[in-house]
DNA sequence: CGCGTTAGTTAGAAGCTATAACGCACTTCC
DNA sequence: GGAAGTGCGTTATAGCTTCTAACTAACGCG
């Protein structure tokens, strides 16, 4: 309807808005959420402290603001990786690209739950479209279906599933890929590893190549 | 060499500190670690304010402190299952129960960075413990070897195995259990497969059967 | 039993989030 | 075009935090 025929005051705003979220970003690259400081925002874009209270109600609603944009740009990355040809390995590249680009943002999605942050209907809207590329990827790739007690109850329990037509497996191996790679990734980005000697990306390759074996 | 023999000032200054962690621990079982005030802990032990300074220089001091009684915890528990005979399985249940058990302190290990903390040598000491019962469990498992990148690699970057008689392919497996139980466990405590309808606990199971498949 | 070490106190500086009250500018409507 | 209304930005302030400084009191060792 009104689509981008904003009045000039909405404009502004959402343009500040915009720029609110970018310095945020940039604070939160170095410093990680914790140390995140409307103050300080305020006052590198050049207004004082609590002027930024007109743009967001708070530090929490910036925070679900910062996350749900987090949340759209993994979501655009993958869809993007998918549409342009991507199967499955080329989705898991690019989902660790993301991560490593920026890794705060990464545990803003996916590590420590922040507290006083409940997400908003449309971040777990965001998440099935992730779902719902990785399950298209498996049900491209052809996975066998398994007899685990898992997959049985997940052919009860696929409602978070779009596409009925999705085989189970594929469900099943989604659910994989999410888990398995975030639980290399997360150790990886957090610093785990880095006294062991071991290289990572061998470990993450390793792990995808087992998501794809019949 | 002293062992207990402490003198009387010694004993009531480790007295006072067990206490401040203890209540630090409260707080952080309900509220999570970025809402941990020094100041709230004083108030609830009697004494007020900077006087906690007298036994942690600082909020990162007795972070690292939590921390480190954390991995504490973690490597007890699974050297206790391990010498009760728990097998792969059994310790996977026991890190289980051990994260459910207190998840903000599961995260405090394994969630986000906290910024400010970089890791004594102890910790990654006893690190180390966990992954000897880890690498332990799984020779006795006997996995066969595989010819993947990864493995090979690892062939030459086993420093961190303190068994050199460990076979390779259990170091790997071990490393999986790691990644590929935390993905599930970590996701599950942060609330991500709530809306979803599945059974967490299915799936940890299912992930690890995978682990010890030939 | 005295003297030094240590624990605890209050005061205060600097930082933060967030609210309240006010002024100015811009938009809108008659 | 002028008046009324909406929204932006300001300063002041309350209440929270970590942490330092200066001082006092108690404890224990020689």
């Amino acid at each position: 309807m009104d689509g981008d025929a904003a009045s000039p005051r909405e404009r502004y705003r959402a343009q500040v808005q915009g720029e609110i979220k970018q310095h945020a970003w940039e604070q939160i690259a170095t410093t990680g959420v914790s140390a995140l400081s409307l103050k300080a925002i305020a006052k590198h874009l050049g207004m004082s402290g609590p002027a930024l209270y007109r743009y967001f109600a708070g530090r929490d609603e910036l925070i679900t603001a910062l996350i749900r944009d987090a949340y759209r740009s993994l979501a655009d990355t993958l869809r993007a990786a998918y549409d342009s040809g991507a199967e499955v390995a080329g989705l898991a590249h690019a989902v660790r690209d993301w991560a490593q680009s920026d890794p705060h943002r990464y545990f803003l999605i996916y590590g420590t739950p922040v507290p006083g942050y409940h997400a908003p209907a449309d971040t777990t809207a965001i998440s099935n479209e992730i779902m719902t590329v990785l399950t298209g990827a498996f049900r491209e790739a052809g996975v066998p279906p398994s007899d685990s007690p898992f997959e049985a109850h997940l052919d009860g329990h696929r409602q978070w599933a779009a596409d009925p037509s999705v085989p189970t497996a594929a469900l099943r191996r989604a659910l994989s890929f999410w888990t398995r790679l975030h639980g290399v990734l997360s150790l990886e980005l957090a610093g785990h590893f880095a006294g062991m000697g071991i290289d990572p990306a061998l470990l993450f390759a390793d792990e995808l190549d087992d998501l794809l074996r019949p």
